[in-house]
DNA sequence: TATTATTATTAGGATATCCTAACTTTTTGG
DNA sequence: CCAAAAAGTTAGGATATCCTAATAATAATA
């Protein structure tokens, strides 16, 4: 059913090191057993004996003396987890006016305890974001990352259109503020001409929008391609 | 500092079993070995050996083959995790859309993963509720529950109003069928006369209900008091 | 009250996580 | 290229939780 399944349940720790294994993968980098040692605040023998559990799991791959890897398995565990730990962050954030920068300690915690079915509804009482507080992407529940093949507004050209995809939701209240004039997830976009250089003129739908350079900049659309 | 201060931090599990060892001491209940085996799913010496811990840490008071009694540390801690599972509750039916017979789950784990900061922000939000959506009281942050001046239904007198509070909840069957006539705790009843001895009339919002005695001595309310 | 049934404990292990001390492999830099 | 330094592993324990099998205490009942 699940093409993800799990089969043995992940602890709290096991979930922590993929967690960490994604995101040095994504960055690009590798993590040794003392600076995961550091990280945790645990001894490296910790690391090590907890390295081998994961990799007998079959979540990563490791052989002693070398940086560990993620297995595809470990990694749409650790997808899921990225999900449930930047819709959280996204929420206390939103709803339960936490700072940004104090809600990943928060988040580090809750995020290995809440289920799929109250993620399930945060995601919907948010509107499915695609981007967390700290501009992060929130993967789908298929583990599909938003597209990051997106362009700013600013950079449509004149007389091409595209689709409004997301904003850096960051700022919250642009957010409402671009949905009052009608722009949401979906919306088709024209650039017009303007003579000004430091002001767009957008058509969305019927309407004719005079738009700041700066707030097109934080717009990321689907740009029109064929 | 902290008044009711743990000293050693407690377990998930520990944690369980003061809150149903509070639960025990405030319907004047005990609970044996077996029936906590139970309630958590594992065989009596996992059992037993808890409650070796637990005495160990100051948290109950146990002699072997007798049933176990909170401490006053243990209990002080017992009602702040009540507080943070009543809270939950309440938000995640008011806020989340949770039903109030699923949300007991979710709970039972997330009031071991949220932080006191995060129940601050939950109980702000609410308006410092003093009763979850089972009608069960909240304690505040000193560990104080709300006065409980509650009277059954039947001892209502005519013509006055009350406000729905909780039922014996015991009866699950019961609970369906006054959920279905709309009643829930918070709801306003008024009881009407009505002639005859063992029947009740009782208006709740809009509609009027005919309601047997027996029914009305089960059914707690905060009366109109002023 | 004597016997039986129920309830609870002890003994002896397993697994997960973490530790310190001692040892090995890899990396570095002269 | 080879010896330190750095990084990582193994060995041997500790604690928390949970298990099965055997045993003991308490409660029920004839
Ligand atoms: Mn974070
Ligand atoms: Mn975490
Ligand atoms: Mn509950
Ligand atoms: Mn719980």
């Amino acid at each position: 059913m699940n093409e993800t399944s799990t089969s043995s349940s992940v602890s709290p720790s096991a979930e922590e090191y993929l967690l960490t294994l994604f995101r040095k993968e994504v960055g690009n980098e590798q993590i040794g057993t003392s600076k995961l040692a550091e990280l945790f605040d645990v001894k490296a023998p910790s690391v090590t004996g907890m390295l081998r559990r994961l990799h007998k799991r079959g979540w990563v791959t490791y052989k002693r003396y070398r940086p560990p890897e993620l297995t595809d398995l470990g990694r749409s565990i650790a997808t899921k987890l990225i999900r449930r730990h930047r819709l959280l962050e996204t929420y206390l954030v939103s709803h339960l006016e936490f700072d940004p920068d104090e809600v990943h300690d928060e988040v580090e915690i809750l995020e290995h305890a809440v289920s799929d079915t109250l993620i399930d509804r945060i995601d919907e009482k948010l509107g499915h974001p695609a981007f967390d507080p700290h501009g992060e992407p929130i993967p789908d529940e298929n583990g599909h990352s938003p597209n990051m093949n997106l362009i700013t507004l600013s950079t449509v050209a004149e007389e091409s259109s595209a689709v409004f995809s997301r904003m850096d939701n960051r700022d919250l209240g642009m957010k409402k503020h671009l949905t009052s004039l009608g722009l949401q997830p979906g919306t088709n976009l024209t650039r017009m001409s303007s003579g000004q250089a430091d002001q767009l003129l957008v058509k969305a739908g019927e309407r004719l929008l005079k738009m700041p350079e700066k707030i097109a900049q934080l717009i990321w659309v689907w740009p029109d391609t064929y």
